[in-house]
DNA sequence: TTTACAATAGCACTTTTGTGGTAGAAACCC
DNA sequence: GGGTTTCTACCACAAAAGTGCTATTGTAAA
């Protein structure tokens, strides 16, 4: 490797790879190694221990088996996510697991692979991800996109005048009633009676549920 | 077009176009009247014409121009979403729009294409688009992906019991003391102590702070 | 010009919350 | 075994929230 020029070594991009299977662990480090540009900087056949040598290693990118024996993949994207989060996460995955792809990028992947895709595409998948993209399926996407557009407005909240969404707005930041009152210069009293009609309109009875009502969940 | 067989006629996907550029609506209706199993059921300049029509002619899919005058082409998808939700949109966009595009999708749009797209690929993506897929290019997927992701959980609530996160859960759905107590098998005073608790161990002070930081926001 | 509604405010009263103290039983860790 | 934490429970009190009245003002709609 060194032959080469050692600012090409700098900019190598590091892969791991987390997959109880033998052959296509070994295929996928072999695959790494072996295209220019990018080194294999850990094979692990278990989510315990990536989590044991991530942390040091950082590597760019996981490719993380979605059904690995013991902790599963998708709960080793959430520790990755959640406490070593330069990592980009791949998920590799056989034919209809579309529920726990879903659940892996919720959980922090930012793509999937499937266990068929050629050698090739899925190099093209890791540079995809690498230059900020997010290789994944058609209906994977959609099934995303469905979850993350904004929920149908609620009729009941556009009943409320423009005072009461204000109201409803500094209520749901925690704030009591003296407090609001004093933010909007108006009379404890006065809050109070926004709020009462507030509940009456959504149907609720306590601001918590009017928050809820009003954040839609 | 009845030449062809009925049974034909009965499963031609309808299309309608909101474009505000003549030759460019013009062009698109041309396309989809010349595919085979598609017709063009109406083409608006403006939202706000579209919005007349849509209603009743409902057809499967609305190509929309996302920089529309007057009413916006994320607003028209934000109605249509709302009011006619089987009707799925398909955002045009000149080049570096990204965030707008970002916005339609929340809004409600499944895809979308640029001006510049072939012919050929247009129509793919409408067919992509049918068939449960969401045409759009890799780092538009991933900043969607981005913003569904759960947030980082913040540390302050992984320091709640199982207990308390449980009590927490029941209290951010508005339920009252009484009713968590219930719930529980417990007494109001035991869920009253770990309120106190929780409200402690998250530096809070009142149930709605509480379920903020719970929901990190 | 009525009518209707929104926003304001006060008062009285009940219920619910939040704070403080104490304390026993069970589970878990050195 | 001894210490720590967690869950449980009771009591008392203060603070805040919620409910039910009434009432004035300004504004917009019919």
């Amino acid at each position: 490797m060194l032959k080469y020029s050692t600012a090409y070594f700098y900019t190598m991009i590091k892969v791991a790879v987390v997959e109880d299977l033998d052959d296509y662990r070994n295929g996928l480090v072999n695959l790494i190694n072996w295209t220019d540009g990018y080194e294999c900087t850990g094979a692990y056949a278990t989510a315990e221990e990536a989590i044991k040598e991530l942390p040091a290693l950082k590597p760019d990118v996981a490719l993380i088996d979605i059904s690995l024996p013991g902790k599963s993949g998708i709960e080793l994207v959430e520790y990755i996510h959640q406490n070593i989060s330069s990592i980009l996460c791949m998920m590799c995955t056989a034919y209809d697991e579309d529920e726990k792809v879903f659940k892996a990028l919720q959980a922090g992947a930012y793509g999937y692979l499937l266990k068929t895709t050629s050698p090739a595409d899925i190099m093209n998948a890791v540079q995809q991800l690498v230059n900020g993209g997010a290789p994944m399926s058609s209906d994977v996407a959609r099934k995303v996109i469905a979850s993350f557009q904004s929920p149908k407005k609620n009729n009941e909240t556009e009943n409320l005048t423009a005072r009461e969404k204000q109201v409803l707005e500094l209520l749901s930041k925690g704030l009591l009633y003296k407090e609001i009152a004093f933010q909007l210069s108006i009379s404890i009293d006065t809050v109070k009676r926004h709020c009462f009609n507030i509940y009456e309109k959504l149907h609720v009875s306590n601001r918590t549920e009017a928050i809820n009502k009003y954040h839609q969940h």
